[in-house]
DNA sequence: CCTAAGGTCTGTAGCTGATACAGGCTCAAG
DNA sequence: CTTGAGCCTGTATCAGCTACAGACCTTAGG
């Protein structure tokens, strides 16, 4: 019964796709950014994946998910590889990253006030005169 | 004193650029993807700008700022331009865009609630372990 | 008058983060 | 053996710019 699983079972990039959600052309271009090793191939050059492939793709979903940019997450993944990150170090990028977050927010937050402020002028009938075409042209 | 001014001064590209603060190879790009329409060509095949055009490129830049789409823009615009756009139609476009700022807002809060969380449980000491990695490690 | 510096012109490449498609292999089933 | 699915690679596309290369034109100084 399976004694040797260093890799349970290995799949194409197919299965990769369907066992993540992630888009099927989305893993290769994981590779050719370095945010996803090369896997292995098979002797017919067909990729070759294992658990460890689907637990790094899960990571770098979810780190995206959170609004990482993929530099983020390559400096994220160097200090899991590298296997002597400090807390420190991740907290950083992470605290980096939480205040462009924020900064965002007070960003559109300014533009949802604009923007509310002005729609609500308008009287949405027939005219021609329009506030946020004036609020626009000055 | 200047009585003919229909268009006051012409200027060329930097000028215009001086004059809104948009870049100058911006201009180029916006008339290229057509938010801006292509200028009258002096003898030497140099754009030349009016005031007209100042007051477009503000429009141009105040409805990016509020993070307008260029094919948004380009709506707009093209009410504008007919003269016989309505208060409804308008309203309909910057609703549209109202909610989807409305959207990334909800969006972006959700990320930060996570991020600041994960975080606010970082001991940011030199240990290895790190709650944020561990988050997205699962 | 000539030259050098600066502006302008065009086309094109690069950036981020994917997504998609074309044309060619390989593989398994019928 | 054929057919179709799946995989391979390279390249194009999207938004919204930004920037650079190489060729003009213009203007001021020597």
């Amino acid at each position: 019964m399976g004694k040797d699983h260093p890799s349970v079972k290995p799949m194409q990039r197919a299965a990769l796709a369907r066992a993540t959600g992630c888009n099927l052309e989305t893993i290769r271009y994981y590779e050719t950014v370095g945010v996803m090793p090369d896997p292995p191939r098979d002797p017919n050059g067909y990729r070759s994946y294992g658990e460890d492939h689907v637990r790094r793709l899960r990571f770098v979903m979810r780190a995206r998910d959170l609004g990482f940019s993929l530099e983020e997450i390559r400096g994220l993944l160097s200090l899991v590889d590298s296997h002597d990150q400090t807390c420190a170090e991740v907290k950083e990028i992470a605290t980096a990253h939480l205040k462009d977050v924020q900064d965002k927010i007070v960003d559109l937050q300014r533009i949802e006030r604009a923007l509310s402020d002005t729609v609500a002028q308008c009287s949405g009938s027939e005219v021609p005169e329009c506030p946020v075409l004036d609020a626009l042209l000055d």
